[in-house]
DNA sequence: GATATAATTTAGTCATGCCTAAATTAATTT
DNA sequence: AAATTAATTTAGGCATGACTAAATTATATC
């Protein structure tokens, strides 16, 4: 059994790669709130246990074996987020954090249980693929809402779950994965969206709108 | 913050003492499955942190401060136990294991939560009570099977939760809190008991007896 | 009262996982 | 090509929480 903390290098590195980023030591350091020197060492460990590669100041990359756990960990993270917020009403904005600690101490069989009462869900709260048991992850093509045009309807695919501030503000307007809304205007110079959801007007920065990713677009008359 | 390791000391200390124990460096590193050496370095800390009351070579009690935490992490134990039986049908026998992971990480809002889902209960799985918000504790008033004649008829009011095979034992028995059952014969010469549990005559030896707690002790014709 | 046994404490060690400071290597600028 | 800057690694330290072995204190026995 791995310690939390080489869990949650593992995840890092997996989540770094999937966003497209090139994974070296100091953002990786910066991404778990932790001092180049420190990861240094923790890959040093990971990569005699080979779960991690990387040749010296190079590029680092996980193994198959790194890769199942990593993938193994974010299946957990994101059916307890998903779990706290149906079954115990969780605040969207908290659910991250409530998952952190305890996607290091679920087993698996409770894990299964989660799976089954939520009807083994393929999204998180923010829209975020659950792998499946055997670690296969289906993406959801999406778009992101700064490119929509004014007319156009769409569904929220996903949101960023970075900022918790966001996501509260966000959940107050009922933008959750799943809702539908259409662009009533987009102002010019890179301004503003006004948006119409389930019938209320609301306007939407460029800011907040980088954070939210859309699926179904379709032109409306 | 306390450490893990911490609360489990805490959390040791005072179920012993409840249980009657006279508490020892020696009989709290056995609990806690380390050797004597390592508590009385836990147990230096406790004292410098005013949460354990200790004179040299003597017995070990807590400040009001130490049974606070000692009682939140009781809560936390015996509100996870209770939900994971509940909510996600954990068997009985497993949910102490994972509780014991759990207890240390949930946080007071997600407990509030299950606390509320779970109706304000007053006892886990296995009878044993489970303190209010502040600290509270109702005990139940029983008594030990083995102090049962026969004719007698009564309900179960608490089982030990230490051996996990005992318990799936009592659960294929339908032996659990609440259950009520008649007393059809004991054996002489320290015998077995022979019970009527809802239209089932099952034949319980003495040690499995001394794990059981009743109540509502009634004579019957 | 002396001694054997049991319990407890002290002292020193080890593995994790973080830190800072210094050294090294890579990349950029002049 | 030389020098500056940035990134990475090494070296040494610290806290936690376990361990073993040895010393100390308490208790029981003769």
């Amino acid at each position: 059994m791995l310690t939390h903390a080489a869990e949650d290098y593992l995840k890092s590195i997996y989540k770094l790669q999937e966003k497209g980023s090139k994974v070296s030591t100091g953002l990786l350091a910066e991404t778990l709130n932790v001092k180049p020197a420190s990861a240094t060492g923790m890959l040093k460990k990971l990569k005699e246990m080979k779960l991690v590669c990387q040749e010296r100041y190079q590029e680092i990359t996980l193994t198959d074996a790194g890769k199942a756990i990593a993938l193994e960990i974010i299946r957990h993270h994101r059916l307890l987020e998903l779990y706290l917020f149906k079954a115990l009403g969780v605040p969207w904005e908290n659910v991250h954090e409530e998952a952190e600690k305890l996607e290091h101490v679920i087993s698996e069989d409770v894990e299964e249980r989660i799976d089954a009462v939520l009807g083994y869900p393929t999204a998180d709260p923010h829209g975020s693929p659950i792998p499946d048991k055997n670690g296969v992850v289906t993406p959801t093509a999406y778009t992101s809402m700064t490119t929509l045009r004014k007319g156009q309807s769409c569904v929220v695919a996903e949101v960023s779950d970075t900022d918790s501030a966001l996501l509260q503000y966000l959940g107050e307007l009922n933008l959750y994965p799943g809702t539908g809304f259409r662009v009533l205007d987009v102002a010019p110079f890179e301004g503003p969206f006004t948006i119409d959801i389930t019938g209320h007007s609301v306007v939407i920065g460029r800011e907040v709108a980088k954070h939210i990713f859309v699926t179904d677009v379709q032109e409306e008359e």
